[in-house]
DNA sequence: GTGAAAGCGCTAACAA
DNA sequence: TTGTTAGCGCTTTCAC
């Protein structure tokens, strides 16, 4: 390994002149420089970046937590591919690197974990939920002092850093296309209500029926829940099939239960985009390739991942001032919800 | 921030001590040791990952290079999905952490560049492609004595480091399966030459019409090329057409080509699974969900990237020899190729 | 403008 | 079984 020190001996000048011409700081004579620069250049010198995190007492790395999530091979999920692309793209034009975290089942584990071994100057926390443990786990890490943003989450109540997508919106206007088509018996699959979204999707489409003239005390035989799995769409094709005479249109919470939906009704004979329309969200790659091809929210996933690593990081440098950011979402149409 | 110096203060012990205990070296009295421990708890001691890696010239950390795909958005391809995380359960289960790397277009960076600054001990390279400028890179990874290894990607004549599908194998069952159910004039879509699983799959393909009575110099009108995405396997679809009293079945390199392909077909009035017979590869999650469901070779791609992990940091800790390892496939049937 | 020198928190060789 | 000590390669303060 090529150290300071030997670059230092050719150039003919101290250890510290070097540190100064590759971190470009202080002033320095042009000759100085190019002499040092050459000397590297020779020598085909690097500076070692752990050396550098130790001596600065920081490690150039934002931390990525993934969610334990049993039996699902996580990056197969068109939400998590999305953002994590986003983050990477950003961070590699921020000049950090990016650090996969995955959480353990372990109950023990905490946020802080994350940070204690110092191996990330700040962390991205994906699908967390909004559970009594995870809301505690979380002010710890802030009252730690530790940067961190949540993606497509939302806390209410608290300050954390969020980008979050406008969930209530989408939905808003998934429903409201149906109602304007003419459907008006419009069902709702959604997803566990752990996850902030699901409740800001479920608000959409209250508004949108309320607007129609339904009242939401009356919207509950219209209510279904799944877990966001394409299994839990399907499952639920039976119970929506049981009450095919009050529905003539079912709007999910994301794609993948929306396209177990479609199979599910299918199987019994009800075909979507014929006998009843079908809104998913996501717009995943998904989304085109089901038949019929499925009309579905499209949520900036990529855009996400990248503003959260963008200012996060810029916050760690130094950006005073949390932020709540919340992105638009845009209803692609395809013919799963076309007229009969 | 809690240093060993305290907790050796604390427990009335040398910082030595201390180190010991917590990597569990050398003989000690248990009382010193429980002493030690009680020590670091009350005072939440936990070592600092980087001044470890400083001192022990060792990061901790496995890198994954990602290549540059231009427009894509990367981990939205089952396979760099499913590798990955396999390769993160493995990572974790020994201890590592995951550095995700991305290339750029650059021309300039080379492979070396990714272990200059010493960030990580070895790194799995995905998505290299078999091109002269590649493997020279590759070489000179390998004589600046860095451990790597390459996934679904074989290098002939090479003695890198390597966890490989049978492709051959998996692509020779698929095309067996659909002469044995009487198609006979098979076409093949493959992908982009300059990756060897291509290769490996034409190999296949040309063993099983051979054997079929098909001599490889005749094969030329049903062979078709695209570059492993959905946009290609679509156009593919208007060539293959035109053929169409050539053809009976096409098999396809990945499912994303057979799935543009299905598309493509559908809107000239062919459909799969009953004017012609198709099948992929990958067994992605979108075979399922594809009108019909698309028979596909599985590749154990979770399992390769653990594997990979898993050999390669054996191999960073000491244990000796290469490996070249080659995973068995799987056909999974489904509509898209039954008989009409 | 540049150099000298004091750390940073830990590992590991050696001594006791 | 435990303590002492010399680094690891760099940043950064202070002095010149």
């Amino acid at each position: 390994m090529v150290t300071r020190k030997e670059v230092a001996e050719l150039a003919g000048v101290s250890e510290a002149t070097v540190s100064r011409v590759f971190n470009g700081l202080g002033p320095m004579k042009e000759e100085t420089k190019q002499r040092v620069l050459e000397a590297a250049k020779t020598l085909n010198y690097h500076p070692n970046a752990i050396a550098q995190s130790f001596a600065r007492r920081r490690s150039g790395n934002l931390g990525v937590v993934l969610p334990y999530v049993p039996k699902v091979h996580l990056f197969s999920t068109y939400y998590f591919s999305e953002v994590l692309s986003g983050i990477g793209a950003k961070v590699k034009e921020m000049g950090y690197d990016l650090l996969l975290m995955f959480r353990s089942q372990d109950e023990e584990s905490d946020y802080n974990d994350v940070f204690r071994s110092q191996k990330v100057d700040a962390c991205i926390i994906l699908g967390a939920a909004d559970t009594p443990r995870e809301r505690q786990q979380l002010k710890k890490l802030e009252e730690g002092g530790h940067p961190f943003c949540l993606v497509n989450q939302h806390f209410t109540g608290e300050r954390f850093n969020e980008v979050d997508a406008d969930h209530t919106a989408g939905s808003y206007s998934a429903v409201k296309h149906l109602l304007e088509k003419g459907y008006s018996r419009v069902a709702f699959l959604n997803g566990s209500s752990q996850f902030s979204n699901s409740g800001d999707r479920r608000q959409g489409y209250i508004q949108a029926m309320r607007e129609a003239g339904m009242e939401p005390e009356n919207l509950a035989h219209l209510y279904y829940e799944g877990n966001y799995s394409r299994t839990s769409g399907y499952r639920a094709a039976a119970a929506v099939y049981e009450r095919r005479r009050e529905i003539d249109a079912v709007f999910a919470a994301n794609d993948r239960m929306a396209i177990g939906l479609m199979q599910g009704l299918r199987e019994l004979g009800w075909e979507a985009g014929r006998d009843v329309a079908v809104i998913g969200c996501d717009n995943s790659d998904a989304a085109r390739v089901t038949d019929p091809p499925l009309t579905s929210v499209a949520v900036p996933f990529y855009e996400m991942g990248s503003l959260a690593a963008q200012r996060l990081l810029e916050q760690v440098n130094g950006e005073p001032g949390g932020f709540q950011l919340k992105l638009d979402t845009e209803l692609i149409i395809r013919q799963s919800c076309r007229k009969a």
